[in-house]
RNA sequence: GCCCAUGUAGCUCAGCAGGUAGAGCACUUGCAUGGUAAGCAAGAGGUCACCGGUUCAAAUCCGGUCAUGGGCUCCA
């Protein structure tokens, strides 16, 4: 028998029989090991147990904690999803039904709308199914033969999944009692682990996410091994609920979304505080690093949009109006705004680069189904910048907002992952143009050492991007950040500056945000701080609370004294007790409650209730006003 | 835009075998002047999202529109 050599997760080197079974090595690592085993990453692909090994290997056994176990747990819980559903529903045809962030979900097609009672019964069958023990037997057929299977069951999609599997791939099967599905693996030995059941949702999808095609409904749902931790994850996903900023926005008086003006948001005094500080900040670090900043205009003629190629690529989305029998349109973008400003002068190469940066506001006519929130609005303001530079300067240039970026992330303590989008299939310009843009992209990352996956053709149709893409609350991602390298704007806006050999040459161009826009970044930094804004940014940083009206003067001093040196500090006078204000004051997460009394008044004190800490003393007044400060000064 | 669900006072929600509205919080007023998360009482507040249909009668049933929520697609 041939012999193959595994490498093992101590490192050590053992010798197996050529087509050894994943499960075997398992065992013989350890008898602890093997019962949470569900599965090896081999070479860095995933197997599960019942799979055989075949070639020289590193192997490292895979666990529940491990996040490849958990994909295996959860694949394995969406077939049992799927049995389930055959079994009460059996007209219904299968679609997909893969692992996701944190569960699973499968997508059916059937006459029958699913109902949250349904969910309830799918959950109880699959807890059946579960308990029933079933093993998950792999077997492999023939191509030809599996899709002359499907076609028998009258299982469409999963005749398409196989007609578009590469030719030279096995086509292998899992079985679980009378329930066989096309898929490649790996899973659990067993149905057995899958003990705690939540189904959470049902939803739309496209087949093969494909607009014009069927829309089938997706059953979400997540499993456990424990009931524990079942109940651990659904009561994280409450907690992270509360964090929403649509809630917190309404709660906090921060902004507004009202039905007179979908996606239009309403930003309340309070949103504006911790606007302004933002923009003051992004225009603080931008003209540190040689931006200068402009404006400009919201609505600009027709033709221009033309002539940018915003009319051929993204007219369904652009807002159009008429002035003085004159067709105009109304900005999605800044980009043709600060070429204009580029036309109105002549330049040297010994100009470059510039940097123009523009707290610019867009309006985009977005599908109704896709708003949320401040995160997917019609109206927003980008905090746009186009940089104009020699072709000589592109990676520099591309460097030096990487660097920007990485820095106004860090400020706020946001974790980020960049995406590098390439070219989309309704885009602008030749290939060489956009391998050359793209690869300028992947080098400044790479010389940046910036871990970033690819997003095929989706970079905009002018050019490549990298984007930043910000979590929030319960784990959606958002794009916020983008660098986008445009070599096709210069071209059709005839975008010139004169060269050492006096030639008349084309600068490149560079379309970039770092918060991406204001009202998606105040979305995500709302969730992030869960309302309780840091010092600098809350709009209310301090309160006073008179323990009685009689200390009411003394309240108002000393609310001047603060004004005075530009403390946000409000007053609570209301002939409440001093509980009752405490409570108010904590649910506006306001960072400081200073409570005033007799004891107070006669020491020109305060005693602080600090938010998250509580009563942490008195203080002198100017002690307080010297702290803050300090800590406004230091963006705590 | 597509699929599903939802839409009753500022907010959270009850009412709904069809007989034109109710609670708590918030708001106003009065009493209470209270030391670290809700003092007591009274009052005011709603064309039940909008339009149409069925009916003697619609918040309740039916249809359409709009908005919101969860997804899909799309995107900063």
């Amino acid at each position: 028998m041939e012999k193959i050599k595994i490498t093992l997760p101590d490192n050590s080197v053992k010798e197996y029989e050529k087509g050894v079974t994943v499960e075997k090595i398992a065992k013989d690592i350890s008898e602890g090991l093997a019962r949470v085993a569900l599965g090896a990453v081999v070479n860095g692909k995933t197997k599960g147990m019942q799979e055989i090994v075949d070639e020289d290997a590193d192997i490292r056994i895979v666990k529940f904690e491990d996040k490849e176990g958990k994909e295996i747990f959860w694949h394995t819980s969406a077939h049992i999803m799927a049995h389930a559903v055959l079994r009460l529903f059996p007209d219904v045809k299968f679609a997909i039904g893969p692992a996701i962030e944190d569960g699973f979900y499968y997508d059916f097609d059937t006459e029958h709308r699913f109902t949250p009672e349904d969910l309830e019964k799918i959950e109880k069958e699959m807890v059946k199914i579960a308990r029933e023990g079933h093993k998950m037997e792999r077997f492999v057929m023939p191509r030809d033969e599996a899709i002359e299977y499907f076609k028998e069951k009258n299982e469409p999609y999963k005749v398409d999944l196989i007609e578009n599997l590469p030719e030279d791939e096995v086509i292998s099967f899992y079985k679980q009692g009378d329930f066989v599905d096309l898929c490649a693996g790996p899973h659990l030995p067993d149905t057995k682990k899958v003990k705690a059941i939540k189904l959470l949702s049902i939803a739309g999808a496209y087949w093969r996410g494909d607009e014009n095609r069927e829309m089938l409904q997706r059953i979400y749902g997540t499993s456990y091994e424990k009931k524990k931790d079942l109940e651990a994850y659904l009561h994280r996903l409450e907690e992270a609920k509360k964090r929403d900023h649509r809630k917190l926005g309404a709660e906090l008086d921060l902004f507004s979304i009202h039905e007179e003006g979908p996606g239009f948001p309403f930003f309340h005094p309070k949103g504006m505080v911790v606007r302004n500080i933002l923009e003051d900040f992004w225009k603080e670090e931008h003209i540190k690093r040689g931006y200068g900043e402009i404006k400009t205009p919201l609505i600009l003629s027709e033709e221009l949009w033309h002539r940018s190629g915003h009319w051929d690529h993204y007219r369904e989305n652009m807002y159009l109006t008429k002035i003085d029998e004159k067709d105009y349109a109304i900005k999605p973008m800044n980009c043709p705004g600060s070429i204009l400003i580029y036309k109105s002068n002549m330049y040297s190469y010994r100009d470059f680069p510039f940097r123009w940066g523009e707290l610019g506001l867009v309006h985009r006519h977005e599908l109704s189904g896709t708003l949320h929130g401040l995160m997917r609005v019609r109206s927003f303001t980008q905090d746009d910048a186009h940089l104009f530079m020699l072709p000589s300067q592109v990676k520099d240039e591309v460097i030096g907002v990487i660097e920007l970026a990485d820095y106004i992330y860090s400020v706020f303590g946001f974790k980020y992952h960049v995406e590098l989008s390439t070219r989309p299939e309704n885009s602008m310009g030749t290939e060489e143009q956009w391998n050359l843009a793209t690869n300028s992209l992947r080098e400044a990352l790479e010389e940046k050492e910036i871990d970033y996956t690819v997003n095929e053709g989706d970079g905009a149709f002018y050019g490549p991007k990298i984007d930043y893409h910000l979590e929030d609350a319960i784990g959606r991602t958002w794009q916020c950040g983008t660098i986008q390298l445009d070599f096709q704007m210069p071209e059709r806006f005839d975008l010139t500056y004169v060269d050492k050999d006096n030639e008349k040459k084309r600068p490149v161009m560079v379309h970039r945000t770092i918060l991406g826009s204001i009202e998606r970044f105040m979305g995500i930094l709302i969730e992030h701080y869960a309302g309780k804004f840091p010092i600098w940014l809350a709009p209310v940083q301090a309160t006073i609370l008179p323990i009685s009206d009689k200390f009411n003067d003394y309240a108002y001093e000393i609310k001047k004294e603060m004004e005075d040196k530009g403390i946000r500090v409000s007053i609570d006078d209301r002939a409440e007790k001093i509980g009752y204000k405490i409570r108010e004051a904590r649910l506006q997460r306001i960072p400081y409650m200073l409570i005033v009394g007799e004891k107070e008044v006669e020491g020109r004190l305060v005693s602080i209730n600090k938010r998250d800490e509580g009563d942490i003393g008195q203080f002198k007044v100017d002690e307080f006003m010297n702290r803050v400060m300090e800590e406004v000064e230091n963006r705590q």
